[in-house]
DNA sequence: TTGATACTAAAGCTATTGCCTAAGCATTCG
DNA sequence: CGAATGCTTAGGCAATAGCTTTAGTATCAA
């Protein structure tokens, strides 16, 4: 089926995107965005159990969004801006697609005699 | 809490990727980056039955991401690429950040003289 | 008016998500 | 060594997501 090859193909977009939905890992993006950063430090300003920062880690980390690496007993994050711009691609490619036809549909009706048009 | 300032303008952001994170969602918008379409033209190539297309609907919907008509007994879909620019802006966004902030970095260590460097 | 078309509404089922607490490592500090 | 720090594992629990089937309702076509 069609399907199947549009589904292998967009695994990648599905945890990608899935990982930017929660308003906590896109703060612990934000703030990784501003440099690197240990686990408890990303913690810090976020209203849940260190637990719970681990597992949308966890998330970011399966989404190729984030890199850790441990140290000591500190695990230390950084933001991977490669994975973010797969995601900018895909949403940019949409708009343009979207815009581009307007443009042509545009220019078409520019072409057209007035009483051939259909714009009553 | 600081947080509540931050989640409550998220939501927003929330409801969109969360809606960008589903594979029949985004061939959803795919199909209709090409142009307006009912409903049963978007379900045709997915793999699932029209009430699940629907609740799919419903998702893009609420995310401000699509816009719906009903005339007659056909609902026609269009894109709404404005919700969609909302979403590159952020992701646009946290690259530029880690970007600018590793330049800010390398225009640092080239101010150091070697003695002073630590890239060992 | 009868039948086909195009959705819509309702209910239910399973898997996943997002959170928690409690307990368990390792490291580092005193 | 013993205690504090920083993460990690395990388990459990409520809410949500995504799908289904069944049974509508409203148009449009003949």
């Amino acid at each position: 089926m069609i399907l199947r090859h549009m589904l292998n193909q967009q695994t990648e977009l599905d945890s990608l995107f899935h990982a930017l939905s929660d308003p906590a890992r896109r703060a612990m993006l934000e703030r990784l965005s501003r440099g690197p950063a240990p686990v408890s430090e990303l913690a810090r300003p976020l209203p849940m159990s260190l637990p719970s920062v681990m597992q949308h880690l966890g998330v970011l980390e399966n989404a190729g969004l984030v890199r850790t690496q441990k140290v000591g007993r500190v695990r230390t994050c950084a933001i991977e801006p490669q994975a973010l711009s797969q995601a900018e691609k895909w949403i940019h490619a949409r708009r343009t697609e979207w815009e581009d036809r307007l443009d042509r549909l545009g220019a078409y009706l520019e072409t057209l005699k007035p009483d051939e048009r259909d714009d009553t």
